[in-house]
RNA sequence: GGGUGAUUAGCUCAGCUGGCUAGAGCACCUCGUUUACACCGAGGGGGUCGGGGGUUCAAGUCCCUCAUCACCCACCA
């Protein structure tokens, strides 16, 4: 087979993937004497289609996975998707609305039945998306969260935090949505900035301001601090009569430190079922709780002439009646405030007392080194220890901030997509209900004065099962299907369990480091007394190219990876994506990048097919080894980058290591040695190169490399992705590769005069020496010299870069411009010569800096010394 | 109100534990149809590393401070 005479991704890349696949290089071996390395894939929303972000997660751990094969690794990259409660129920749930009916309408069953089927539909395209990318994952391992074995993990979770008391149900504030008529936990609630209206009206003998009027139909309570000297004729418990805005109230007098002396009046007065710091300083002191606005949005009948309108046309009513009652006494409307809503969906959240579950973050009830704590706690523990790192650092300050502001993780949701809340209520027709919490529906025992059992209609936060996700996806299928079998058999006895848990790393971006990361350490160190992953290595997010949010608002921003590939090739867009990340680091979309990517895949499909075409009538046999000076060069190089790049590679220094295999292959391989093989094949080393080329190219761009392997002759019918890191084991000698650092150095020389005095044709003299008598036609064939003749004394233009000599037949003018450029050079190392000179007479320099480095000066010294003399000496010969 | 990050060439960004004359990609200028590649080759221009101060033999890198931008967190009614 031969390569095609132009790159042309399209048409390979899914071929490759194939081969991959079928020949089980993806497949993960529980049993392999290898180390084991193992990544959780974070498992996308099944909405629709591959985005960008996912490219860039995709690009990384696939570069990860298969940088850990070649180093000898047995690797699970385990892959799986995430039902996404909230984003699907609302997907369907518009879609019942466009059809002009609802989730009630048609039922439970019916609903979660139309969500199986999209959610399965759109599976489908979102995985061979993320294969096209060229995802090494273990697909024989698919995971999805709603799978059977997943599901016992989060009712098994469940079960267990609630025995242990972490589990609780209980009326609190939560964040209520409206809109999609559910709550939210407090990382979902987005803060977006307003000016709206700020009015302060009379109560009583106070002031008191608000932005939200409509709240305040029920307030019994003013609050002011207790060492306010303004209110210290009033004592906590005093009661007065305030008119309000239907008549009159009976109001008393709380003292608290919640309240902020300094803003507005010091005094406010109270609403505690939709205000989160209202209901602490009502918990605090035992006061009452009155519902005002109900779940739709709308004001309840205590409102009384404003009963069922909506918030924003019952405010300025309740103004202007207040107003009316002379009770309106300033309003500033230039008020700057944050108002929550939902991330998604974007409804305004409102606070409200609801019945929930809630995860209990401080209650100690987790063993965890020698030490009873609570999940807080745990969670802090093992990342100030370090049996997790948080890369890069700085987000582990980030993480302990968000667990010292953690408040009791609300987890029910009152939407029908997700794992079904494992409790069953029955009431007693007395008032009263018992809570059986199990992970099987409980028997109807018949007792007296009970209802039936009644499973609760809420399903669990997203998050609850993602956080599981480390471990839940390595259990057994078959094991966890077995009832007879405790959870904890099931997961003792799971092979995958055992060996890749904890994995090796977590990839996944900065912004779900609370959502998700931080609940896998709560979950999983709860769980299983291990924590989810060693590492966790956090990427930025890519912006538009604009440097602002990709957004749906604009939907020009939006790139697309499936149209990338389709253009330019996966193997372009991965290397755009890697060549200029740094953890935790947003980039901007740059085309641009795709384009370097894909010239360098280009490239690389040149220098294969050079190779290819040079070896075709040459016979290629016995050992490898290295024969001219440029091989030894070329060795010695690729022997520093294979070892450098790796070190990269392990430290996720990604795009340092994409760095390095890039200038190798192009300056130093391809423009040099490739250069330097025309005049003097080594058909083995050229042969050895690219294979070692190949092997390193691979986890960046792992179809091209893969292609032209098996296009490779020689290669027979081995695979690519799994032949090992390369290891140098062809003996070279690093003086031979400064020899050709000489030849270099002189080509450099000729092309520079070259193109200053724009020449096209120059002749090369020399004396004869042995470096030149041996490697002149090397240097002329590199810079484009067109006689080389052998001369007894110097004439025309002397080079003295080296510690070789040799002269280029060229006329006067061209020798004064040079001697100019000489002179600039002669001035050039003067001062790099006074520079060193003067860092040398530095005895702190000479005594503090280390030895290496001064010696090195000392060098450089020298070096520059001999450059001025033997330029002033050239400037001298051609002055004369 | 707290916190974090960014500020390096015209643009987009690297620069790991302080140490060769600060780099890349794209863009720009000059030259080149050498049989792997114009998705190319050769050469070149362009930066007082946001301002100021400090530590150090040595600062883009560490510390302080100011400015601008971005983001995160927080119960200011």
């Amino acid at each position: 087979m031969k390569l095609g005479k132009t790159y042309t991704p399209q048409e390979f890349e899914s071929d490759i993937y194939a081969l991959w696949e079928k020949a089980g290089c993806f497949t993960a071996d529980p049993d392999s004497k290898k180390e084991h390395f193992s990544i959780a894939m974070p498992p996308p929303n099944e909405t629709g289609t591959l985005s960008i972000g996912h490219a860039l997660f995709l690009t990384l751990q696939d570069l990860m996975a298969r940088h850990a094969r070649q180093s000898g690794k047995d690797v699970l990259w385990l892959p799986g998707t995430d039902h996404a409660a909230l984003p699907v129920n609302a997907l369907i749930e518009k879609q019942l609305a466009d059809e002009g009916t609802d989730k009630h309408a048609i039922g439970r069953d019916t609903f979660l039945e139309r969500t199986r089927e999209f959610v399965a539909s759109s599976r489908g395209t979102m995985i061979e998306q993320m294969r096209a990318m060229g995802a090494s994952a273990d697909w024989t391992r698919q995971r999805y969260t709603l799978d059977p074995a997943l599901s016992r993990s989060v009712e098994e979770t469940f079960v267990r935090m609630h025995a242990d008391g972490l589990i609780y149900r209980g009326a609190r504030i939560v964040n209520w949505d409206p809109l999609l008529q559910t709550t939210i936990s407090d990382d979902e609630v987005e803060r977006v900035d307003e000016t709206t209206t700020f009015y302060t009206f009379k109560y009583g003998p106070f002031e008191i301001g608000t932005a939200r009027p409509e709240t305040k139909f029920g307030d019994k309570y003013v609050v002011m601090h207790p060492d306010d000297e303004r209110y210290k004729d009033y004592a906590h418990g005093d009661t007065f009569e305030a008119e309000w805005i239907n008549g009159s109230v009976t109001a008393t007098v709380i003292k608290d430190e919640a309240v902020d002396p300094e803003f507005g009046t010091g005094v406010m007065t109270i609403t505690p079922w939709h205000d989160a710091t209202d209901f602490d300083i009502a918990e605090r002191h035992g006061l009452d709780k009155q519902q005002i606005i109900d779940f739709n949005g709308k004001l309840l009948p205590v409102a009384e002439e404003f009963e069922g309108m909506p918030i924003a046309e019952a405010r300025p009513k309740i103004v202007e009646k207040l107003k009316e009652k002379g009770l309106l006494v300033k309003v500033d409307e230039a008020y700057q405030h944050s108002i929550a809503v939902n991330e998604r969906g974007k409804g305004v959240i409102e606070p409200q007392i609801k019945e929930q579950w809630f995860i209990d973050v401080n209650k100690p009830a987790v063993e965890w080194a020698g030490k009873k704590r609570s999940l807080k706690e745990v969670m802090q523990h093992v990342v100030r220890e370090k049996e997790i790192d948080i890369l890069p650092e700085r987000f582990e300050k980030t993480y302990f901030h968000w667990i010292d502001n953690l408040r009791d993780w609300c987890i029910s949701r009152q939407i029908w997509w997700g794992h079904r809340v494992p409790a069953w209520y029955r009431r007693s027709e007395h008032g009263g209900e018992e809570i059986y919490v199990g992970l099987t529906e409980p028997e109807d025992d018949g007792k007296e004065g009970f209802h039936k059992w009644e499973q609760d209609p809420d399903t669990l936060d997203t998050w609850f099962s993602s956080a599981l996700w480390t471990w839940s996806t390595l259990i057994d299928p078959e094991l966890a299907a077995d009832e007879s079998l405790t959870f904890e058999e099931v997961l003792q006895k799971s092979q995958d369990y055992k060996a890749y848990h904890p994995t090796s790393v977590l990839e996944t971006g900065w912004d779900i480091l609370f959502f998700w990361v931080a609940r896998m350490i709560l979950m999983t160190t709860y769980m299983t007394g291990q924590v989810p992953f060693k590492t966790v290595y956090l990427h930025g997010m890519i912006r538009a190219e604009d440097g602002k949010k990709m957004s749906k608002s604009r939907p020009e921003s939006i790139v697309d990876p499936v149209d990338v590939i389709g253009e330019y090739g996966a193997d372009a867009l991965r290397m755009a994506l890697m060549m200029s990340t740094a953890p935790g680091a947003d980039q901007n979309w740059s085309k641009g990048r795709v384009e370097a990517g894909r010239n360098f895949a280009n490239k690389l499909w040149n220098i294969a097919r050079f190779i290819e075409m040079t070896l075709e009538d040459t016979k290629v046999d016995g050992k490898t080894e290295v024969v001219s000076m440029a091989d030894h060069w070329m060795v010695s190089r690729l022997d520093e980058v294979c070892k450098q790049v790796d070190d990269h590679l392990k430290a996720y220094r990604f795009s340092e290591a994409y760095g390095l295999v890039y200038h190798f292959v192009w300056d130093d391989f391809a423009d040099w040695y490739i250069e330097a093989s025309k005049h003097e094949i080594n058909p083995r080393l050229l042969r050895y190169g690219l294979e070692a080329i190949l092997k390193i190219v691979h986890p960046f761009a792992p179809f091209v490399t893969e292609t032209i392997w098996q296009t490779l002759e020689w290669t027979g019918e081995s695979i690519l992705m799994q032949q090992p890191w390369p290891k140098i084991d062809v003996k070279y000698d690093d003086k031979k590769a400064v020899h050709f650092g000489e030849v270099q150095t002189i080509a450099r020389e000729v092309r520079q005069i070259k193109a200053a005095l724009q020449l096209r044709h120059i002749n090369l003299y020399h004396s004869g020496s042995t470096l030149l008598q041996e490697h002149a036609a090397l240097i002329a064939g590199l810079s484009g010299v067109g006689e080389v003749k052998e001369v007894d004394a110097g004439q025309g233009l002397h080079l003295t870069q080296t510690s070789e000599t040799c002269w280029l037949d060229v006329d006067k003018d061209a020798i004064d411009a040079y001697v100019k450029k000489l002179q600039k050079q002669l001035t050039a190392a003067e001062n790099a010569r006074d520079g060193l000179k003067k860092r040398l007479d530095n005895d702190a320099y000479v005594k503090q800096a280390p030895k290496q480095l001064v010696e090195e000066t000392r060098q450089q010294l020298k070096d520059q010394e001999e450059l001025i003399e033997s330029t002033s000496a050239e400037i001298n010969r051609f002055s004369n």
